[in-house]
RNA sequence: GCGGGUGUGGCGGAACUGGUAGACGCGCCAGACUCAAAAUCUGGUUCCUUCUGGGAGUGGGGGUUCGAUUCCCUCCACCCGCACCA
């Protein structure tokens, strides 16, 4: 019988069971109450309108863990929506002339088509645009909630301006001095600004990442890091003028070291502090030096290479021990506005930037902690005349009532002192400043408020809810389209009807991001951005993934928010995201010709270790592999991929590559070593289709049995593996078991039978990873129900003892051979027979063994010499 | 500077609480089928070697142990985060 081999087609397969999920909404979010509920979720994408490989990466490692827990029989959630306000809108307005909201738009239609070859296990009936009157006017909402419970508030002051954007940037948004999109230097403009109040949770944000353990402990150093706690205390010094008269303000200063009070020499106050500036009314040199301070630049260089400076503002301050000792007070330029109070005392025996600053202006250096395991009093003499100031730990010298205690005792003792005198008291300082959410751009949510002459900054009133972007905006010139607007801004006051003026700014698009998770729960409410019961039903998301660059930034500002609203009473929630996991990046070796220019993977032809570009035949270089970017034009376009291979194979390369969490390299073999195997399985899949369907038989060879066992020790392992997201273990697992069924010897008995069931066994454990030919073959070995809503299958642990094991013998720790005995096998039996080996006498040489180690079941191990 | 991570064949990577290092895949080599090619299938593939065997081997060096990729010390390389934070 010459029947021409079927090939697999996947187009047609795919097409097919895409539909067949929708038709029977597999991935609606189930009511069923008498499940648990498990929320999968992705980070929404920006709607670029290209889907890249990242991208296919982050959905299909969720898709993984929403299939799975389905079929674990979870209530599963695995919604999707967009991302859709943000700047490169307006680019496209900037170049094309298209309106942002058209642009933003189109790319969603064009990318909801690209996601839905995929085959992601998601709910679309959940789906939402952030750029949507009917998102944003909730978040407006909630915003004048934030603003009447004083967790958002309008203040001028410094803040990041990107020149390039006209825009203002949050701390977390600038990197190493420069924006993080535009890559400009950031400036620093006084400006007035809505900020949300995320310091008021400082403390708890830093002390819940302590509950967080399903999150990467990266990310949780780095948002303990970011967070940044201190204790330590705040101190007042009283001032003197040089005239010698007291002045009524003291200095405030903030320090975590009060126990090296004893060495100051000198206090300083940033440029920027109010006092600078009030006393270089008065002083020229004081004003050009503060002036000089606020050209500097703040990047890693500039900050690196400038020199301690300061300039002596002829003020004295008394130390709060001791009345009479007076110290110069400084403006220096390595003191920062906005850490602590703006001002410090130095101390620089203790500290290295107070040394380097002292030896410039010639002041004191007064050791007062000395290792405890040195001579004090000569310790303190080198340190007092060398350049490096002794940060550790001690016992504290010179310091009347400190003497003798360590660090922390002194530290301790010396605010106890300070609160005695009323001079100070201990506090914690945090790094972490409030979020500054004003942006001057036009495709951002408007932020609802009125500025009146009269009444000052005005709610807009519930009724006037939303604020609506204007449609006819032009972008023919820089800044905000929202501002140069004719009508747009021109209202009148809600509170006294007089002609008002409309906030411009628009939100900082992480402000969209920060509550997105919890719409999801009830994405179309009308009056409500979600119902609090849904919210509560479904949050905090089980399994969040992205990627490592929002470690910061939306991971915060998020978890943040659940705190926020959960004070305003719109839910009951402190964490939104209970599991964590951050995916690699995906990346591509990379090309360039003779003159330097990039070359696509696509135009290059590689001959052994030699590459070509098509285009020309011209020799191209080969660089390592690197994230994928349009820049380095290393990247390969997914729709080619799913179009030539289908997303099946696409899929199970990007999951059996790398582990998900490290950076994966985009390979041609790859993809084809993927698509290989599931011709493979399909061929294997078309061969168990005409063994008729039964139970295994009682009476099996004991090689087919083997298989079976192998078939449970599979199903054993694979969940495992995927609930810890080894995927590239589990999927390398089932292609173990696909060998072991592939290979059986079919004229042994009950062969048929068990090749029948270990590939029915091989596509259900591997329908989290490509379910399109999973469900296929499942169909095809007469199975009625469709496997995305069958349950995980089950394993037997009595098949997984094994009635012989194989030992490992060593000789000296060296392997020499291995011995398979019934698992039934004492020790004594085992130890005999590993003596028994011949490579093992020939090792031995006639010696008597000086000891023999025998592990059940793994090793036999004889010492001899 | 501070903090964190990583390091295993030609390549991506496996290896449970210390117990047969290199699973699975890519690549490569050989063979089968074919007029040929593609596809597919079978076998091999850490390195060295005087090859029925022996030796080395998880970034380098040292230690603990009967036994170390795994634990400890130390050094090196690369990557990431933060950075004048008082």
């Amino acid at each position: 019988m010459a029947l021409q081999e079927e090939r697999y087609n996947f187009r047609e397969t795919e097409a097919k069971w895409q539909k067949a999920w929708a038709e029977r909404e597999c991935f609606k979010a189930d009511t069923d109450p008498s499940k648990p509920k498990y929320y999968v979720l992705e980070m929404f994408p920006y709607p670029s309108g290209r889907l890249h490989m990242g991208h296919v990466r982050n959905y299909t490692l969720g898709d993984v863990v929403a299939r799975y827990k389905k079929a674990k029989g979870f209530n599963v959630l695995h919604p999707m929506g967009w991302d859709a306000f943000g700047l490169p809108a307006e680019n496209a307005a900037l170049e094309r002339g298209v309106h942002p909201g058209t642009w933003t738009r189109q790319n969603i239609d064009v990318m909801r088509e690209q996601f839905k070859p995929l085959g992601l296990s998601l709910d679309w009936s959940r789906e939402i645009a952030s750029c949507e009157p009917s998102y944003y006017k909730h978040e407006q909402k909630m915003f004048l909630d934030l603003v009447k419970a004083g967790l958002a508030y309008r203040k001028e002051s410094w803040v990041n301006w990107d020149p390039v954007e006209h825009t203002v940037l949050a701390n977390e948004q600038v990197i190493d001095g420069k924006g993080w999109r535009s890559g400009a230097n950031v400036e620093q403009r006084k400006l007035n600004q809505w900020f949300l109040k995320i310091t008021h949770y400082a403390d708890d944000l830093l002390t819940a990442i302590d509950v967080l353990d399903r999150w990467p402990d990266k990310v949780r150093l780095m948002q303990r890091n970011w967070i940044g706690r201190s204790e330590g205390a705040r101190i007042f010094w009283p001032l003197v003028d040089a005239s010698g008269t007291d002045r009524t303000e003291p200095l405030e200063v903030f320090t975590t070291r009060p126990d090296t009070l004893f060495g100051t020499s000198f206090c300083a106050i940033a440029a920027q502090h109010p006092l600078a500036a009030q006393l270089a009314q008065s002083d020229e040199g004081l004003a050009d030096f503060i002036a000089q301070c606020a050209r500097a630049g703040t990047s890693t260089a500039a900050v690196e290479t400038v020199e301690k400076k300061g300039h002596d503002t002829g003020l004295r301050a008394r130390h709060p021990f001791k009345p009479d000792w007076l110290v110069p007070v400084y403006v220096a330029n390595f003191v920062l506005m906005d850490y602590g109070t703006g001002a410090i005392f130095g101390c620089p025996a203790h500290d290295q930037r107070d040394i380097e600053f002292a030896r410039k202006y010639e002041l004191p250096v007064r050791c007062v902690i000395a290792p405890a395991n040195e001579d004090a009093e000569a310790y303190a003499e080198t340190l007092e005349a060398g350049d490096e100031a002794f940060t550790g730990d001690g016992v504290t010298i010179n310091s009347e009532f400190l003497d003798g205690l360590n660090v922390d005792e002194a530290q301790r003792r010396a605010i106890e002192k300070l609160e005695e005198l009323g001079r100070g008291e201990g506090m914690v300082q945090f790094r972490l400043r409030d979020w500054g959410i004003s942006r001057q751009r036009y495709w951002g949510c408007p932020i609802p408020i009125i500025h009146c002459k009269d009444c000052g900054p005005i709610a807009v009133p519930d009724k006037d809810l939303p604020v609506t972007l204007p449609e006819d905006v032009a972008f023919d010139k820089p800044g905000n389209p929202l501002e140069h607007h004719r009508t747009w801004k021109n209202v009148t006051c809600p509170a006294c009807g007089k002609g008002a003026l409309r906030e411009t700014d628009t939100f900082d698009t992480f402000f969209e991001s920060s509550w997105y998770f919890a719409r999801f729960c009830s994405p179309h409410l009308e009056d409500k951005p979600f119902d609090k019961e849904e919210a509560m039903k479904w949050l905090p998301v089980d399994q969040y993934i992205g990627g490592v660059e929002h470690a910061i930034l939306h991971l915060l500002y998020s978890r943040f928010f659940m705190h926020a609203l959960s004070d305003c009473g719109y839910l009951d929630l402190k964490e939104p995201f209970d599991g964590m996991f951050t995916q690699g990046m995906v990346c591509h070796e990379t090309y360039r010709a003779a003159d330097g220019a990039w070359v696509e993977p696509s135009d290059v032809r590689k001959d052994d270790d030699k590459a070509f570009r098509l285009s020309d035949d011209a020799p191209v270089s080969v660089g390592r592999s690197e994230k994928m970017s349009k820049s380095k034009r290393n990247t390969v376009d997914p729709q080619r991929i799913l179009e030539t291979y289908g997303t099946d194979a696409a899929r199970l390369f990007l999951l059996s590559d790398s582990p998900p969490d490290r950076d994966l390299e985009w390979t041609e073999s790859g993809i084809e070593g993927a698509w290989r195997y599931l011709g493979r399985l399909w061929r294997l899949a078309v061969a168990a289709q005409s063994i008729p369907d039964g139970a295994l038989p009682e009476k099996m060879d004991p090689a087919v049995l083997a298989v079976v066992r192998q078939v449970h020790r599979a199903l054993a392992t694979v969940g495992d593996d995927i609930e810890k997201f080894h995927f590239n273990s589990a999927v390398a697992r089932v292609r173990e078991l696909t060998n072991v069924v592939a290979n059986l010897d079919r004229m042994q008995d009950g062969a048929d039978a068990v090749f029948r069931f270990g590939i029915k066994t091989v596509a259900q454990l591997i329908n989290p990873f490509m379910p399109h030919l999973a469900e296929e073959i499942w169909q095809r070995l007469g199975q009625k129900t469709i496997l995305a809503d069958a349950s995980w299958p089950i394993f037997d642990p009595s098949m997984l003892e094994e009635d012989t094991m194989t030992i490992a013998v060593q000789v000296n720790g060296r392997l020499r051979g291995t011995i398979t005995m019934a698992s039934s096998t004492d020790r004594g039996a085992c130890e005999a027979a590993a003596l028994a080996l011949p490579a093992v006498q020939k090792q031995l040489e006639g010696k008597t063994p000086r000891r023999v180690i025998v592990v059940p079941k793994k090793i036999v191990n004889i010492v001899a010499v």
